[in-house]
DNA sequence: TCTCATCTTAATGCATACGTTACAGCGTAC
DNA sequence: GTACGCTGTAACGTATGCATTAAGATGAGA
């Protein structure tokens, strides 16, 4: 038992600090998505709670919460194990991210754009340019997140953003696998823009169609990589 | 403390008894969606501990994911809140199912759909009619439900049915409430045939154009009559 | 050597203990 | 009468205890 912190009850936090639950869920989420706890690891309570300097109990909650985004499953003598990533899983995320994204570039290019935020996605178009100049792979996959969740945030439907970002932390992993498998991301650029384009020009139909093939697009070139590789345990 | 079931752990569940944790998620969820916990409701760990016959342990786990799914929130010291549902909610809720039932109908059309599942989908339209014809509107609720949530499930696609699942239990109070003061649904009877029948004949873009403009036109309905009505706690 | 039954042990699900703190109720000062 | 500070209590967050059981080990029999 790690004899430093010995009990001092948390209760009703003090407002401002964070639960242990909480601390132990973003603790665990970052460990998922960097690559640290790969598709299959698993981990115990026990083994959590040390490595976080907790009991059992708020690393329980945490897992349980990540188990609900769908991002670990918990088998009961295994402590919580990292879920692997398949094509089809892949598949299914991306068809939902396709309708749910294309429904947010329609709402956006509807309700219109205000031109503090154009300048925002156009600055990410423009991020993810000089990334690729440069061969910088991971400042590009970082501008296009940023590209598409301020996209998403734009729309201001709260369910689905929260949606949203669910699906590309599922999806994290295998995008990160994949970046430097595939195809250079020049095409993608292009739609960026296209698709900004169209919402500046307020054409809903012609947003969501343009996101929709982006998506579809995107979608089916992982899943093949994914397919053609083999890779079923991402 | 209901000395009736004295202490009898459970631990790594005898593999077909459910936990205690589940049977509190199922029971809590359950008060949530017939009304009997209405909006603005709250309810104290204990209080449910002591309800459902277990202790404060399992029901925590059971609000934090009611919590995740959007249907309560948890305050420090007031258990767990039956969240309102808004006009500005049940906006963001038809604009999310528009988008997620669409890409099923699509997705459900172009796969093709097997004569048998045909014919439970046109079983559900046909309830529906009948009980619109005895004024029974709860079974021509359930039907409807059956029906879409049939839909969603052809889609095969689990990530899409449990989020639109998610959806449709956070507008259920709102609907069921709904349900008597909006006008007969006879326009939704036809419009679920003709989806029918889009799918049947393999044309993907019209169901989907069809269960989109259904969802919308129904979303709308309802959200105009919850602003009509001045109804924000439901 | 392989299979199967028994045993050991570790991980769990749940109950409970405990310290902290937000809130209500009360009294006092203005 | 109102505002403010004090105090007690109840609810919570977390830690820990405990009975249960599944998985792996061990050994016997074929």
């Amino acid at each position: 038992m790690p004899s430093g912190s010995a009990a001092f009850g948390d209760a009703t936090l003090p407002a401002d600090r964070q639960s242990q639950a909480e601390l132990a869920y973003e603790k665990l989420k970052q460990l998922l998505l960097d690559g640290t706890l790969p598709a299959g690891a698993q981990m115990l309570e026990q083994e959590a709670a040390e490595r976080l300097n907790m009991s059992r109990t708020p690393v329980r909650e945490a897992m349980v919460r990540l188990r609900q985004e769908g991002m670990v499953e918990i088998r009961p003598r295994h402590g919580m194990r990292v879920l692997p990533i398949s094509a089809t899983d892949m598949a299914e995320i991306y068809e939902v991210l396709t309708a749910l994204e294309g429904a947010a570039a329609e709402a956006v290019a509807r309700r219109g754009v205000p031109a503090r935020q154009l300048s925002v996605l156009r600055g990410a178009v423009r991020d993810m340019d000089k990334a690729l100049e440069r061969d910088d792979l991971s400042a590009w996959a970082e501008a296009d997140e940023r590209f598409h969740s301020h996209l998403v945030e734009l729309s201001g439907n709260q369910r689905l953003i929260q949606m949203v970002a669910q699906l590309w932390d599922q999806a994290h992993r295998a995008r990160m696998l994949t970046l430097r498998l595939r195809p250079r991301p020049t095409n993608s650029n292009r739609e960026h823009e296209a698709l900004v384009e169209a919402m500046a020009a307020g054409k809903p139909d012609l947003a969501r169609q343009i996101h929709e093939d982006h998506r579809r697009r995107a979608g089916t070139m992982l899943i093949e990589l994914l397919e053609r590789l083999g890779l079923t345990q991402i």
